[in-house]
DNA sequence: CATAAACCTGTCCAAATGGTCAAGAAATGA
DNA sequence: TCATTTCTTGACCATTTGGACAGGTTTATG
């Protein structure tokens, strides 16, 4: 049998890397203990050793299994289809993972936050590319009149900002609301929210087609 | 003399207060380090702990300070004045405070990202209602017809969100826009393009009025 | 079944860390 | 001037923390 998905190898792998994810996301690199992370795991802490040699490379792996999730949307596809469909199925991507997955943006953040030191490659060499490459996308929409003059790069750290601000931001919002949870209701009615403002602050769509109050 | 400002006290306690942002803001509580404070300061560990006697009494003392410089825009007579120019003004004051005091936001957003638990009652005292109070002014602006059905909530995080961002993910910004710094020029950019698609995509205004590229 | 490889974990330790304390230096005030 | 309060700091300590390691168990393999 080549490979065994049971294997402990995979098995306890996959519990660390979250338990890290989860402690790493709330305490930042230094504030996180391993001790923590291995009972988050469920695991002696030696064990969480045998197969991080020591936390920095935890870390680093906790932040690379996030990073692989990140820009899966916008797919490359793109240029082909229409702005306004496009920028709205980015924006509701991003919302459903901000409220789906808040953990991984809560690292990424943390790690943002404390400027970056073990992801300055990651910045470079792949999100740096990325952005240009959707900024030029918008452009081409611009200069075939797709859509009116905007500046793309401060467009897509609008999308960003605001979608991320709901994981990242999750215990302030949960409270200035008086909610519990997150709930499915929530997702739509910020998704539409978001999806309408912006793409309305760009002239795609004319604005309040369906607004709701949500309070 | 009643007080004197130069007074050791009074200069120390501004000096520990300042360092202690900058450590708290990028380590968060449980990664900070006193010495690594008292180093900042430029005084020997053991005299910080003359001023606050434990690292939590610290850290709130740091948050305090900066919560007090939080929301002080958005004037309580914003419900005479039209939505268009008071939203404008508070989304622009939003922008400048992210570009010029990037800390205190960082700080902020440190301490919502681990959950806010030393903030949850400012939240549900101070910003809640807060909120509340603002998104009524923003409700009796729709109402009165002066400017179209949104949610004010939302709009609310939405300003937020979009102005933090650039103090938050500082490091980020500017890796992916190529930077060394920020300078007044891309204040001015970042505050036209924010204010003008908020304020477009509520109806306010309409779109692309005054865009313009910044890469 | 035997050998080897992969995996597990109790125990230990050096370094780092938050915090104390006592002895003294400066400022203050009568 | 002298006493009292405020401030400063080197030295020290108890605890925590990341991590090493040796001896063990389980699993794969021929």
């Amino acid at each position: 049998m080549a490979k065994n998905a049971t294997k402990p190898r995979t098995k306890n792998y996959g519990k660390i890397i979250k338990a890290a994810q989860e402690e790493f996301a709330s305490k930042g690199l230094n504030g996180a203990r391993m001790q923590a992370i291995a009972d988050r795991a469920g695991l002696p802490k030696a064990n969480v050793h045998y197969y991080f040699k020591d936390k920095v490379t935890l870390y680093t792996a906790a932040l690379n299994s996030v990073m692989e999730t990140w820009n899966v949307f916008f797919g490359s596809s793109a240029e082909a289809q229409e702005p306004k469909k496009t920028l709205d199925q980015f924006i509701r991507n991003k919302v459903r993972l901000a409220f789906e997955d808040p953990l991984a943006s809560k690292l990424f953040a943390t790690e943002i936050i404390q400027g970056a030191p073990h992801l300055s490659e990651h910045l470079e060499k792949v999100m740096r590319p990325w952005v240009k490459e959707k900024a030029q996308i918008i452009q081409s929409w611009i200069d075939s009149g797709k859509m009116p003059q905007t500046d793309p790069v401060l467009l897509i750290f609008m999308i960003w900002a605001t979608t991320q601000h709901y994981a990242d931001f999750q215990a302030q919002v949960l409270r200035i609301m008086g909610r519990e949870d997150y709930d499915e209701e929530m997702v739509r009615q910020v998704s539409d929210f978001t999806s309408e403002i912006i793409l309305a602050g760009c002239g795609l769509i004319q604005p309040n087609l369906n607004s709701r109050k949500i309070s």
